[in-house]
DNA sequence: GGTCCAGCGTGACATTGTCACCGACAGGAG
DNA sequence: CTCCTGTCGGTGACAATGTCACGCTGGACC
C-alpha cells in the first residue's frame, strides 16, 4: 500500500485566521473550550492554524517527530504499523472531534513516533503547536483534561487491539468490520481485499479465502472493489463469537 | 493459570505512617517528587499508604473499578488479557520505580480496568487513593508530569505489543524473551511452557515443540520447570529476526 | 507402596501465513 | 478501436500456528 507524501502544495492550504464560523464548528466537536476561562480560549483560536489535507496522503511515519498536533473537525485518519514485510495492521482511527493521541504521547514526552498516520478521507482540522501543546497542559486545566482523555481513551481501545488480534480468528473479525457497516446503515462497502487485511493484520490471500467462503455462504456478494452485505443477520451472529 | 485472591489478611499489611527510611526509598525510586514543592511532599506522604503483597495474587480484575493506584518500590507486576478461552497475553509489566498506568487511566476517566494484574513477585509500594490522584494532576505539575509520562510511555510499549502479537514469529519473540535473561546475566530460567505461553499470547504446546526445536538445536536445554540457555550468540542472533 | 496432579510430549486436524503464479478488469496511450 | 499497464482477485502448495485429545512422568502426600 503506497501513500503519496504531504506535499507542499497540501500545506499552502493553511490560513492563520480563524473564522467566526469554524470557531462554531470547532466548539461543537470540541465543547471542551466552551468551558475554559475567555483569556485562554483567545490564545487558543490566535495560536491554532486552519489545515485541509486531501484523501490519501501521509502525515506522520514511524519514527518521525511529530511537528503538529492536529484537532480534527472533519474526515478520517488512520494510525497503524507497518511490518518489514510490508503486513499492516491499523491502530485506531481518528473522526472529527478527536485529535491523535499518538501525536500527543510524543509530544509530551520528546520521544518519536512509534507508527504511521494517513488520511482515510480529505481531512479538515486546527493545527497545534508542540510547545504551546505542552504549556497548555500545566497552565489551562480545560486543556489538560482533553488531552488525558485522548490518552486514556487509546489506551483502552489500543489494548482492544491486542486482544482481537492475539485471540480471535479472522472471520470473526471481518464480520465485525461488517457488522459495524451495517449498524452505520451501510449495506455495500467500497473496499479492496487488501485494504481489509491491512486492517485486521492479516494478508490479502487470506481474506479472499474467507471471503469466497463467506459469499458461498450467503453472507455477501462480493465484486471487484465492492462488498455487498446480503446476510445481516448471519454477518452479526459470526460477529458475536 | 489461577491466582489467590486478595486476601483480607494481606490487605492488613498496611500502616498508615510512612517512616523516613521509605521516603528515602521512595525518593530515589520516584526523582519527580524532589522537584516539588515542601508544600505538596508533606501531603503526599500524609496521604499515602504503605503496602506489602505477597507473590502470585490477583490486584485488578477485568471490568473492575480501580480502588487504588499503587507506586511500585519493590517487586513486579504483571498486566494481561485473559480470552474466553482461557489464554492470556502480558501487555506489560510493572517495576520498582513504575506505576500501573491502566490504573491511572481508569482513575482519570473513571472507566473499568480493561485488563487484569498480578503480583508476579512479592511487591511493596505507596498506595494513593484516586480523589487524590485527580486533584493532583490539577494542582501539582510535577505530580502531572510524572502521571502523563506513564500514560504516554505505556502507549508506546502497548504498541509493540500489538507489532510482536501481529507481525513476528512465536520462535522469535521466545528467543526475544531469553535473549532479556542473557542480558541480565541469568543463563538459567525457572519458568513452565505454560508461563512462557502465557507471555506471548500462544499456548503451551506451540511453545513445547519450539522448545523441542531449540533443544535438538542446542539453543537451550529443559528440565521440569527450568530452562539452560546453553547457546547465547544463537539465541541472540534468532532474536534479531 | 499408591494416589494425585502439575508439567510436558505428541498425533491429528483446522486455521492462518507465505510464496509463486495466473487471469480478469479498468483506464489510459496510441 | 487495440494494446499496454497496473490493480484486483483466485489458487495451489507448503510452512507455521492453534486446538483437541490423550497419555506419560516426576514429585508431593497419604
Amino acid at each position: 500500500m503506497h501513500y503519496t507524501r504531504l506535499s507542499i502544495n497540501a500545506k499552502q492550504r493553511m490560513g492563520n485566521m480563524i473564522s467566526t464560523h469554524q470557531r462554531a464548528e470547532f466548539e461543537t466537536l470540541f465543547p471542551f473550550i466552551r468551558q475554559a476561562d475567555a483569556d485562554f480560549i483567545e490564545k487558543f483560536y490566535a495560536s491554532c492554524r486552519y489545515v485541509e489535507l486531501p484523501s490519501g496522503v501521509s502525515i506522520c511515519d514511524e519514527g518521525q517527530q511529530c511537528s503538529q498536533l492536529t484537532l480534527l473537525l472533519d474526515g478520517v485518519g488512520r494510525v497503524y504499523k507497518l511490518s518489514p514485510a510490508g503486513r499492516e495492521v491499523t491502530l485506531y482511527r481518528i473522526h472529527a472531534g478527536e485529535a491523535c493521541v499518538l501525536t500527543a504521547s510524543c509530544i509530551m514526552n520528546q520521544g518519536s513516533f512509534p507508527a504511521m498516520a494517513v488520511t482515510e478521507t480529505p481531512v479538515r482540522g486546527f493545527t497545534v503547536s508542540p510547545d504551546k501543546v505542552r504549556n497548555w497542559i500545566c497552565q489551562e486545566a480545560q486543556w489538560q483534561r482533553f488531552i488525558f482523555g485522548l490518552l486514556s481513551s487509546r489506551l483502552a481501545s489500543i489494548i482492544s487491539v491486542v486482544e482481537e488480534v492475539a485471540f480471535k480468528r479472522i472471520d470473526v473479525r471481518l464480520a465485525q468490520k461488517f457488522a459495524l457497516s451495517l449498524a452505520r446503515g451501510e449495506t455495500s462497502l467500497q473496499v479492496t481485499h487488501a485494504e481489509l487485511a491491512a486492517d485486521v493484520g492479516s494478508s490479502r490471500e487470506v481474506v479472499s479465502r474467507i471471503l469466497k467462503d463467506f459469499a458461498m455462504r450467503g453472507l455477501i456478494e462480493t465484486s471487484r472493489g465492492q462488498i455487498e452485505l446480503t446476510d445481516a443477520e448471519a454477518i452479526v451472529h459470526l460477529s458475536s463469537q
